[in-house]
DNA sequence: TGAGCTTTTGGAAACGTTTCCAATAAGTAT
DNA sequence: ATACTTATTGGAAACGTTTCCAAAAGCTCA
């Protein structure tokens, strides 16, 4: 049906194997022989089959991306930054998006086992040791980007140093009431966002000697409805919050929502800060805590292709860290009745 | 190295074929023999080579996406409905993301070449006619997604009628200098977005016998950065238009930055009406032509599964309509001095 | 018991490359 | 010219499946 390399061969007038070397720039080809084969190539249209090639090879090609719901903004960012680099190799992306546990499961005990993709670079979700491990051994090169793994190249941002910076910058204002809406844990209870963005208030609180008090924690979906819920329900407590942190920007935004329900202006009777630092948080004016997202997927990335290049290099750890960006839903404590 | 079908076969003590039966669930297959591969598959912890069996069955598992900037949030959307869809099929999702012309052309020519998926949903690319065909050809199953090719099965909205709404929006409020804030021509110049809003601009100033001002008609990127030089130079001239049509949400944001630049309250002194409909035109409250994003991506991927159940079907169009979504930012014309 | 079915099974061939090695062609120095 | 050395070439083997066909095994019925 298709064209292959016999067809070629046979209408070049040449072996198999010189066809072989034309099309991978092998060297040892005399001029000649080479123009002949380009020809018959070009006069058949010939295009060498990706599959039969990786067959042999062992390699595909392709990067796999395995990232948590993907269309979330957080994760568009982290992508812009991996489709820099990716841009610039000839490599197709495939992107494998997890939307439950079991998928993510799913996700983690097949793909070391067969290389669809040359390397694996991994968002936001961590692995069992276990699991880190069987890559390792396979061999399989991975990268884990904003989660961490004793066994694997990993790359985080410092979510503990992050939300520190935020609850300190509201304790600053004169906030002693401060709500938090975190985020659902997703994946390893060990190592996640929330836990650590929780540790990170608890030090904040813990130096400004101020009393964590659990009613004022919600814990919901990343998302504005989750935030927006949440915020709801603090601000109907008898003794509200008078600022809220949110452990992302989208949730930050369904908080406004809920202070808009209430009436509540904002930051005069109540100030709010995100976090991730996405364009959202720019075009509403929310302050939050900006994570190197682009810079995120493109480090990752790059220390991906690197490890394809040369797999034998022991797990590698680099961490980046936050920056608080002040814009306008941050002020002083209003002063209640 | 890996652990092959062969492998198999000789722990159960069967052949291969044997194996192969087990693994496709093919009838014919003794239970206890069935049991006795299994248990061997089990041991072995064995997964069969996805790429050793494409090579035959000419079937890759993959579903292709190719889509201009991915990361622009119009293509999120539609990729919320791609996702959606391919959430309940067990396919892998690959990603081409086109940046530049010459990208695009390579991908047109590469990928009706050689089987690497086993279908293409192209989004916002009209290929050519000549493209178009070699797909149809080659027999590679193809949906167009927010473009239109005779040769294709597409999927459209109407762009043309979206913009009329949105210009016949702004004259009904008594607007008579209007801004027109197009995108650049990406691709096919004769079938594009920007062309149908430009069409559908004309369509409203005709029936409302408004006469058509060229300098009033601008056309950058498609980016807020963009939308927002635009604006500028709009609103310097000495005649500024009372209303401002953007061919995209996220340039009307940068429009909404340059009002805010010269002063101008909206829709007080400005009107301006965007054209997508992504989350950033609610949250921010923008009137827009809202287009069904997501459903474009799901019904194109539903066409799309159906092409590849069933190749030979001939090319089928598809149409959606738009929606005015009146908000913010659309109000009276002001009285001018 | 054996003839004539149907079900189950084994494994060669095929898929389209790359890799390798042996063979041949081309140089080079004597 | 001859004996080496080096550059070029052809094609068998291998990659790990699926597909297919012939063979074997298991039935059923007389």
């Amino acid at each position: 049906m298709a064209i292959t390399i016999h067809d070629v061969a046979r209408v070049a007038g040449v072996g198999i194997g010189t066809v072989s070397r034309v099309i991978n720039n092998s060297a040892n080809v005399k001029p000649m022989t080479r123009e002949k084969v380009l020809n018959a190539i070009a006069q058949l249209d010939y295009r060498p089959s990706p599959i039969a090639r990786s067959m042999i090879s062992k390699r595909t090609g392709s990067i796999g991306v395995l990232v948590p719901f993907f269309t979330r903004f957080f994760f568009i960012e982290v992508l812009r930054g991996v489709e820099a680099v990716l841009a610039q190799q000839n490599r197709d992306l495939v992107l494998y998006n997890v939307l439950s546990n079991a998928q993510r499961d799913r996700y983690f005990t097949e793909l070391p086992m067969r290389r669809k993709v040359d390397g694996l670079l991994i968002v936001s979700l961590t692995p069992e040791d276990e699991t880190a491990s069987t890559f390792a051994e396979k061999g399989m090169p991975v990268v884990l980007v904003d989660a961490y793994s004793p066994y694997l190249h990993s790359l985080v941002v410092d979510n503990v140093g992050g939300a520190y910076q935020a609850v300190k910058c509201l304790i600053e204002k004169g906030h002693r009431r401060i709500g938090f809406v975190n985020g659902i844990v997703e994946g390893n209870f060990k190592f996640n966002q929330a836990n650590d963005r929780l540790i990170g208030l608890h030090r904040a609180f813990g130096e400004a000697g101020l009393l964590f008090e659990p009613e004022l924690v919600l814990v919901t979906e990343w998302t504005r409805q989750g935030g927006k819920e949440a915020a709801m329900q603090l601000l109907s407590q008898k003794k509200r919050p008078t600022a809220i942190f949110a452990a992302s920007d989208m949730q930050a935004v369904g908080v406004l929502e809920a202070a808009k329900a209430f009436n509540f202006a904002v930051p005069d009777d109540l100030s709010v800060i995100g976090y991730d630092g996405i364009e959202i948080s720019e075009l509403l004016e929310i302050s939050t805590i900006q994570q190197p997202m682009q810079q995120m997927g493109q480090l990752g990335m790059h220390k991906l292709m690197e490890l394809i290049e040369n797999p034998q290099q022991p797990p590698e750890l680099i961490r980046l860290s936050t920056k608080l960006i002040e814009r306008r839903t941050t002020g002083p404590v209003p002063i209640m009745a």
